[in-house]
DNA sequence: AGCACGCCGACT
DNA sequence: GTCGGCGTGCTC
């Protein structure tokens, strides 16, 4: 007897045991993909881990349905890590299998009906309507799908009249299963053998002379053969000739041309490959050395450069060093900072040796390059990629890149396993023994403790490129110009002066208010009430370009109203304000000006973001408003200004990493201003002008600012001075989410004592209908981890084994930051 | 996660 | 009287 033990992507603890054959069992692999039956009528994608001979006891193994690869998909390294990323995330291996590997390896299954044997149903007395509907159903077909079915009867529960064919035997069920990736094949056409010859193709175009159009096709083929010696693709002759399928046809019918099929990839570059490196300047060169040697010591060293210091050329003169060992990288970026922009420029460094991977890849694309990692295939030397690319399965791994390595988007909130992408990368490169460079202008806390602290290497870059000077910054205090009347809506005199300013010199200027719509609040003049969403506990967007009332959580959307709901007055007046009004107010102030907006409203679909930028970067777009998504590296010649419009509103949100946030965003958004000779200038406007971190801003004290921050966070026991894991715990019910997180909140404080925070409501207690309450474990650094975890997972299993609680979802999350 | 089984409300 | 609501438990 022979077994193999499988992960299944779905979230449970344990692995599961089939039977296979001993051929199978000398055959399968580690790492190899099995679809195996699972439930009564399902067959999923699984991943192999072990064989052996152990029978269980206490159920049947089933057997397995088919082998899916030849040679493992993912290697014992990556397993490995998955393990590693399921501890320590608190997630189950299913779950990072289905983070990790691309959504084409798993493939599907449908339960299908065939006909069987040849009896009519006139040979049974089948009373039953539908049973019949679904046998006549079967004229001209050999299947009939599931789904095929419901559709027919109109109905979900099909399966009892399904059942009742079968036992008069003239259906069956059996599964349908289908790779979903297939490779693209590509149609060629080349000369047949015979007529490869001089004097045959003479003959061969004597004797087209009555079909003129196939004449033109075959020297239309010549002339392309003879411009590249590349293969010739049908579809790129058709096109030249402008001949038709069936005149293309006719010569291949006359044995004149053969077709053939070439599997091609779907990801190719043109890009001129070794394009020489620019050189450094000094101070980069500088840094560049200081990392190399600092890998002598340390696995990780960051690299802290101020915005527009040219730390992207540093990572490219690194990274060749490593490609020219033969070694492969890997370079991390936010996922939304994967622009065309980037990809072209590195791609003039790498050529073809760069592949890219991220989530706007189609399913099929993602699988090759996995395949080409795996192979360790010359265009797949240097991957880029957001945080999913770390699953790729790599063998000979030699540094990873993190580049804006405090990007809070580099942390997966949904679906498990909720990893940190930066932590997560320096696991996998010290397990395959690389080396990691951590960019960043404005390194999270962590990072920069761990830095100044030895753990990690530090290296800075204090200067511009080129010298450029810092933006000059300018904190506009709006209390003051509200009470001097020198406002013009959401505008100081002081911006709308260096709008006019730099417009006048045909520069560009960028608008930063970090919240989206019109404006976030509508309220009733008369009676004070606000529209809520029903599903959710905050309220209403106003978005004027579409005219509705949105909730940015759920989705919920109303037309807008034209009086209050509540009162009927028809007063209506607007709190708060998002680009949707900045924008407004821009056109009215400047008629005549093309103004841009960048958020997630105007960035839907592929290539929305795209879209955007390369307008602005055109210079299409005069002014550009935008939220966060505007700091995320992007890289304008022509900006000169930059205009904060409410530096208030993130430094308000109830967070113990609201400051540290809000100082890398105003310094990134700033960092865009003025990346030429010409200074560049940021105007931050506030209600607050004194705040501690808006006068760090301004002067660029990012020490002052750490220094202070690490002192809160030390006071009030927060990272990095101990760990975090929260706990959510979501249901429908009010009453029930108090009895069992005040249970819970109990339950660890019993073993935690004080290191509980919580329960508490989040600020949007409740989402989707759920409500929700928070539990923070502080961990204090010289506390196991490990047993921690395992005493939170015994809460855990004791609070599941409470009958009213069952119902109760729960998220832990690990390292929440 | 799916999915089936199973026990209580609003309808052909 | 049935359909179907989602609570519960299992899947090798």
């Amino acid at each position: 007897m022979f077994f193999v033990d499988v992960i299944l992507p779905i979230p449970v603890e344990q692995a599961f045991t089939y039977r296979i054959s001993e051929a199978e069992y000398s055959f399968i692999k580690p790492g190899m993909r099995l679809a195996v039956p699972f439930g009564k009528s399902k067959v999923y994608t699984s991943l192999a881990i072990r064989v052996h001979r152990e029978e269980p006891r206490i159920y049947e193994a089933k057997e397995i349905e088919q082998i899916l690869d030849e040679t493992p998909v993912v290697g014992l390294s990556q397993l490995s890590y998955w393990k590693w990323m399921a501890n320590y995330y608190m997630a189950t291996l299913g779950e990072v299998m289905r983070a990790a590997l691309p959504g084409a390896f798993l493939l599907e299954s449908e339960t299908i009906l065939k006909r069987t044997g040849n009896q009519t149903s006139e040979d049974f007395d089948l009373e039953d309507e539908e049973a019949l509907a679904i046998l006549e159903a079967f004229e001209g077909k050999s299947i009939l799908r599931i789904s095929e079915v419901m559709q027919l009867l109109d109905r979900k529960k099909v399966l009892p009249i399904i059942n009742k064919l079968i036992d008069k035997n003239l259906v069956a069920l059996d599964q349908e299963i289908y790779e979903a990736y297939k490779p693209k094949l590509v149609k060629y056409v080349r000369l047949a053998e015979a007529y490869k010859s001089e004097e045959k193709m003479h003959e061969a175009l004597d004797d087209l002379d009555r079909a003129p159009k196939q004449r033109e096709v075959l020297l239309t083929f010549f002339s392309l053969q003879a411009g590249s010696k590349k293969p010739v693709k049908t579809k790129e002759l058709q096109d030249r000739a402008q001949a038709s399928t069936a005149q293309l046809k006719a010569l291949i019918d006359k044995g004149i041309f053969e077709l053939y099929e070439i599997r091609q990839d779907r990801i190719s570059y043109k890009g001129a490959e070794d394009t020489e490196v620019k050189s450094l300047n000094e101070a980069q060169a500088g840094a560049l050395e200081a990392i190399q040697e600092s890998f002598n010591h340390h696995d990780v060293c960051l690299l802290h450069g101020v915005t527009a210091s040219g730390k992207t050329e540093v990572y490219v003169n690194l990274i060749k060093r490593y490609l020219d060992q033969g070694k492969q990288v890997l370079y991390l970026l936010p996922e939304i900072a994967l622009t065309t922009q980037l990809v072209s420029r590195l791609q003039e460094y790498f050529g073809n040796k760069l592949s890219v991977y991220h989530s706007k890849y189609t399913v099929h694309e993602r699988v090759e390059v996995w395949n080409n990692v795996l192979n360790q295939a010359d265009k797949a030397q240097l991957i880029l990629g957001a945080r999913s690319a770390l699953f790729l399965p790599f063998s000979n791994l030699g540094l990873v890149v993190v580049d804006e390595e405090h990007e809070n988007s580099y942390k997966q909130y949904d679906p498990a396993p909720r990893y940190q992408a930066r932590d997560a990368a320096i696991v996998l490169a010290h397990q395959q023994g690389a080396k990691v460079l951590l960019g960043s202008a404005t390194p999270s806390l962590e990072t920069y403790y761990n830095a100044t602290t030895g753990k990690y290497a530090l290296v800075e870059l204090k200067k511009r490129y080129g010298n450029i000077l810092m933006p000059e910054n300018t904190i506009v205090d709006i209390q003051d110009r509200h009470r001097k009347k020198k406002m013009n809506g959401h505008f100081s005199e002081d911006l709308l002066g260096a709008i006019n300013d730099a417009l006048a010199e045909g520069e560009q200027v960028i608008l930063f208010q970090n919240r989206r719509g019109y404006s976030p609040v509508l309220e009733c003049k008369t009676c004070g009430h606000a529209p809520q969403c029903p599903n959710c506990d905050v309220s209403l967007t106003y978005h004027r370009h579409r005219e509705q009332l949105r909730c940015h959580y759920c989705g919920y959307h109303i037309a807008m109203l034209q009086k209050c709901m509540a009162c009927g007055s028809a007063e209506l007046d607007t709190k708060g304000f998002g680009t949707e009004q900045v924008e407004a107010e821009l056109k009215e102030l400047f008629p005549d000006l093309n103004i841009g907006r960048m958020d997630s409203d105007t960035t839907r679909g592929k290539f929305g973001f795209e879209k955007i930028i390369t307008a602005f970067e055109q210079g299409e777009i005069d002014i550009l408003v935008g939220t966060q998504m505007l700091t995320k590296g992007l890289d304008f010649r022509n900006v000169t200004l930059v205009g904060i419009l409410n530096a208030d509103n993130m430094l308000n949100i109830p967070d113990f990493r609201a400051h540290e946030r809000s100082f890398q965003l105003i310094q990134q958004v700033s960092g865009r201003a003025g990346r030429t000779q010409k200074r560049g200038k940021v105007l931050i406007q506030s209600y607050n002008p004194h705040h501690q971190i808006l006068q760090q801003v301004s002067v660029n004290d990012y020490e002052g600012m750490y220094h202070e921050q690490l002192e809160e966070r030390h006071i009030y026991k927060y990272p990095p001075f101990c760990r975090l894991i929260k706990i959510t715990l979501k249901h429908r019910d009010f009453q029930k989410i108090e009895e069992a997180s005040a249970w819970m909140g109990q339950a660890l404080k019993n073993v935690f004592n004080d290191q509980i925070l919580g329960p508490e409501p989040p600020p949007i207690s409740r989402i989707r209908n759920e409500y929700h309450r928070n539990i923070l474990v502080k961990i204090p650094r010289k506390q196991s981890l490990e047993k921690t975890k395992k005493a939170i997972l015994k809460v855990r299993t004791t609070f599941s084994s409470i009958a009213q609680f069952r119902s109760i979802k729960i998220v832990l999350n690990v390292d929440n930051y």
